[in-house]
RNA sequence: CGGGGCGUGGCGCAGCCCGGUUAGCGCGCCUGCUUUGGGAGCAGGAAGUCGGAGGUUCAAAUCCUCUCGCCCCGACCA
């Protein structure tokens, strides 16, 4: 490709409305532009990087023995009321109609159309198990678009469904996939990790998502040194007691004006947040429930709902909050609570005399203890663990990373197959639902975490495999033809040996096309202009390292050739 | 949805409070000449319904109302 005649539109300066590296690089390189919020035209630098990515993902998909087919974006709303999921998705599936006012979903995900395939297809055991898998355009009405492409509201994923006739079989595919996800990661160059999962709307049993580490990363990872990995959705552990050895004293009622949060009621009555217990109403599948966590600890919902063994949580409304504890909002407490169960985390076993809401506007109760003044309906690890917090494998203090989600893996076991009434025959000639699995990777993300993690000041430092152009030949003066002359032989060379070349042929200042090369990424850089010329040398920089070396120009295709072997 | 912020040539911004020349600057773009090893110089030039609608006023980028879009934080989430 010649760079004259392209559209690479780079610029100097930094784009106002972009946070993170990878954003910002994908903007100044002239990858891609956003077309509306969380919608981006990929620009032929861009559309590479994604063409890269996307041909290592067919490969080792493949490799794992998948067969690739394409379903259609658009699928009828009757589908998705099959699953269940017109309702339960919620505002993130994108709903159109058509001139007869009848109702489609643009695919967020495509369970349901991959069970209606094959429950009109596939009859017998015998043909189990295969997996299907696609790479397509997807829609998701995201609340909130963020960091360019990495959270967008339509992106390019791979989505992979598994069916079997048993766990066993489940078992083995998932294990399969997931060795090709190792692979398609290194391959990419990228620092990773897969993480234990929750599985939320999707549903299944087991989940783990590949994490690529990225402090600018939405999800929040907990790690132990004894190799437990799972994201603070779906992490266990032990929340350290706080509270020194203490008697119970008398309960008394304190008036906390204005003082709803833990913040303003720890600050008003001069107590530590700890010796707190929040009380937050729930609606769990439509009945209100009372979770209670230690006053500087968050609730984790996911946990709860497990815990529950709900499908729909949410916080109460104002509404039913003040039905269940006949208090405004920010007053709610366990002492007299009636009519609702009492959920609690683990770490509010141990305390004693702790302060909390007593269920009437602007008051609190202090010296709180439990069973003597309230009772929980049952315990359970319903925190959100964090940093610091106890590994509940082996005791040890957990950390924590920060990723950027690029796939993930479900064993969704028969929960589509069954709403669905998709069946096979089996051996015994008894119809039984598939058991099933899912396995999604964001192609576009993913290209955006190459970024995030190869990167320097002077812009993206593309690993090969994922580089738009493997070699870009950088002509110093175009307008000196003997320096012309010698870059076009090598362009049109490489070109007929194979090579993906991008020729910077463009009228302008050799610094301008230094910083572009730079900006832009290309793994090997050759430049050609007259003072190398001289030498009869061409010369070759490796954009990672920034090692440069005289090739001479008699031999320089296959020095180039060599060159790129070299490199990943 | 709650909170905060921003919409002015392609990009980055100033002007707005305190209404009043021809709406300005840097980059980019076009033409010519010069230049050619880390974002070249000179000269000339094109390009803006000041997001949109309504209002106040002799007069609106500037004040008021409504509206649309975009960004950030939060809530939410395969």
């Amino acid at each position: 490709m010649r760079w004259s005649k392209a559209l690479i539109p780079t610029h100097k300066e930094e784009p106002a409305d972009a946070e993170t590296v990878s954003h910002r690089l994908m903007l100044r390189a002239g990858l891609m532009r956003k077309l509306t919020s969380g919608v981006y035209n990929y620009l032929p630098l861009g559309w590479r990087a994604i063409h890269k990515v996307e041909r290592i993902v067919r490969e080792e998909m493949d490799r794992a023995g998948c067969q690739e087919i394409l379903m259609p974006v658009v699928s009828p709303a009757e589908l998705w009321r099959e699953s269940g999921r017109w309702d339960v998705y919620g505002k993130e599936l994108w709903r159109v109609q058509d001139r007869n006012g009848r109702y489609f979903a643009l695919g967020p995900t495509h369970e349901e159309v991959v069970t209606d395939i094959v429950r009109k297809e596939v009859r017998s055991y015998r043909e189990l198990p295969f997996t299907l898998y696609q790479i397509q355009t997807k829609f998701r009405d995201e609340l909130r678009p963020r960091f360019g492409v990495v959270r967008a509201r339509e992106f390019i994923m791979k989505d992979a469904y598994s069916f079997h006739r048993d766990d066993a079989s489940l078992d083995e595919t998932y294990r399969d996939i997931c060795d090709a996800y190792d692979r398609i990661f290194n391959r990419l160059s990228l620092t990773f990790r897969p993480v234990e999962a929750a599985t939320g709307a999707i549903g299944g049993s087991v989940s783990h998502e590949y994490m690529v580490l990225s402090d600018t990363g939405e999800s929040e990872v907990i790690v132990c040194d004894c190799g437990y990995a799972a994201t603070d959705e779906r992490a266990e552990g032990v929340v350290r007691p706080v509270q020194g050895e203490e008697d119970p004293k008398d309960m008394e009622r304190a008036d906390t004006p204005d003082a709803k949060t833990i913040e303003e009621v720890s600050e008003f009555l001069g107590v530590e947040p700890w010796r707190l217990v929040k009380t937050i109403i729930y609606e769990a599948d439509g009945k209100p429930v009372a979770a209670l966590i230690r006053g500087d600890r968050e609730i984790n919902e996911a946990k709860l709902a497990l815990a529950l063994g709900t499908d729909i949580l949410e916080p109460a409304s104002p509404e039913i909050i003040e039905k269940v504890t006949a208090a405004p909002v920010g007053f709610a407490g366990p002492v007299g609570l009636k009519g609702v169960e009492i959920m609690a985390d683990h770490s509010v076993e141990p305390l004693v005399n702790i302060v909390v809401g007593a269920n009437e506007s602007d008051a609190h109760f202090v010296n709180v203890n439990r069973e003597r003044d309230f009772e929980v309906t049952a315990f359970h690890d319903i925190a959100l663990i964090a940093k610091g917090d106890e590994c509940a494998k082996c005791g040890r203090e957990l950390n924590s990373f920060r990723g950027i989600e690029v796939s993930q893996a479900f064993k969704l076991g028969t929960k589509y197959s069954s709403s669905m009434k998709a069946t096979f025959l089996d051996e015994d000639g008894v119809a039984k639902p598939f058991i099933m699995g899912c396995y999604g990777l964001g192609v576009s993300r993913t290209v955006a975490a190459v970024i995030e993690q190869h990167n320097d000041e002077d812009g993206i430092v593309w690993p090969m495999a994922a580089a738009p152009f493997p070699v870009q030949i950088l002509v110093i003066n175009v307008k000196s033809e003997e320096t012309m002359k010698v870059a076009e032989d090598l362009y049109g060379k490489l070109r007929a040996a194979g090579v993906d070349v991008l020729l910077d042929d463009r009228d302008d200042s050799p610094g301008a096309k230094f910083k572009d090369a730079d900006l832009v990424g290309v793994p090997l850089r050759i430049t050609v202009g007259e003072r190398g010329l001289k030498r009869g040398a061409v010369e070759a920089r490796v954009r990672r390292t920034k090692e440069q070396t005289d090739i001479p120009v008699e031999s320089a295709v296959e020095e180039v050739l060599k060159l790129l072997e070299t490199l990943d």
